[in-house]
DNA sequence: TAGATTGTTAATCGATTAACAATC
DNA sequence: TAGATTGTTAATCGATTAACAATC
């Protein structure tokens, strides 16, 4: 299942919802191909492929792919997050309102001096030598890495050994996976996605600055 | 000039201030190909394409290499950004210290209540309605947007009118410009890339519940 | 020279789109 | 029925990789 389905999976799901709340009950390929930028024929696939049936007139039943939807993407089960580094990206996201509407929570932070973290947030604050044992209880599975990038890669090893399988990094320093090459054993897949900030800046000064300036640069 | 292709150019440049750094002054194609983890002839081909000659036995001289990045990328303006939003995230990203080292600053940030804004971060802080004058003042070219979801479409309204042509969006809304298509005009062109922290949660909950649990979706 | 690496062209790969038969 | 929309297959497109001649 490749990443770009699943993103528009999640894209379809939030229409849909803003869709059945406008009172709507049947969509038709076009439609969600025109709100997400691609042609009706891959929104027919996407259904396709997933089983989601239509009807040859009617189109798709809203309903029917909000529940679906909801199961395919794991949705029935609590998203729980635990965030490394409770510094003020750290702590921001803590207090982030947007999760609670898309059901995630946000159980813990850990940082390596939790007695100088604010506890505003309500979320408890634990020492980072306590994420395994904090982990193992809660069966947490996704992680949020705001440490600095000087300790991200150590802050990864921790969170994998502890059980996490995946990731969701803000240090401006891209983490794989599998940094020694031999494994061999099927060690415990992880997921990582890198988010880059200053990354996606100079992308956009290089747009800015000059992309739009050459008309084309041949 | 491809996104994707850009972004890898950051990350050549990125690694090659720090080969430099360990004294390096050469590079092969093998060698960024595999720190990047793409093949050696796409590196070729990127240079080649950006005019970027190598030498057919020693390599890619370092020095080189960053110099005519550092133009590709425009890395030797000013990067100054705006801020629209100063609540949790935005005044941390204010504060962000890795800004500092890629050369970018944040120079302002609008709120509709600046007065409630905590001034700690040396940055001023101005009311919504004085972004135009200031972005025309200072001939900014690059804004983030960290106001809540609700807000975000009318701050980016607001932004593009002010001059604003590069935006980094972390409201989870879907921005684009040209919501209205009949953009025959050739009005100035803004490019908008959209950070959605819960989408990307939701992806790693997929990866983590579902698809490590089944052997494979067929 | 022999060996190694670039620069470039052709092949591959994967994802998206177009087209159209099936059918409600 | 006629019209519209799905479901699926073939065509397209773009990006990456493999291969190899050129050459330092």
């Amino acid at each position: 299942m490749n990443k770009e389905l699943i993103l528009r999976l999640s894209k379809y799901k939030r229409l849909l919802y803003k869709l059945k709340a406008l009172g709507l009950e049947r969509v038709f390929s076009n439609n969600l191909g025109d709100a997400i930028a691609v042609a009706p024929s891959l929104v027919r696939k996407d259904f396709s492929v997933l089983s989601l049936a239509g009807n040859k007139r009617g189109g798709y039943d809203i309903d029917m792919l909000i529940e679906k939807l909801d199961v395919i993407l794991g949705r029935d089960k609590p998203q729980e997050v635990i965030v490394a580094g409770c510094g003020r990206i750290g702590t921001a996201l803590m207090q982030y309102e947007e999760f609670r509407n898309e059901g995630i929570k946000i159980i813990a932070g850990f940082d390596i001096a939790p007695e100088n973290v604010s506890k505003t947030s309500g979320v408890p604050i634990y020492h980072m030598k306590e994420m395994k044992e904090f982990v193992e209880k809660n069966e947490t599975k996704v992680g949020i890495i705001t440490v600095p990038d000087s300790a991200a890669a150590q802050t990864l090893d921790l969170m994998i050994e502890a059980g996490i399988r995946g990731v969701l990094n803000f240090a401006a320093i891209e983490l794989r996976t599998n940094r020694n090459e031999d494994t061999t054993e099927n060690q415990t897949r992880c997921t990582i996605h890198n988010i880059n900030i200053c990354l996606e800046l100079e992308h956009l000064f290089y747009q800015v600055n000059v992309a739009n300036v050459l008309p084309e640069v041949t």
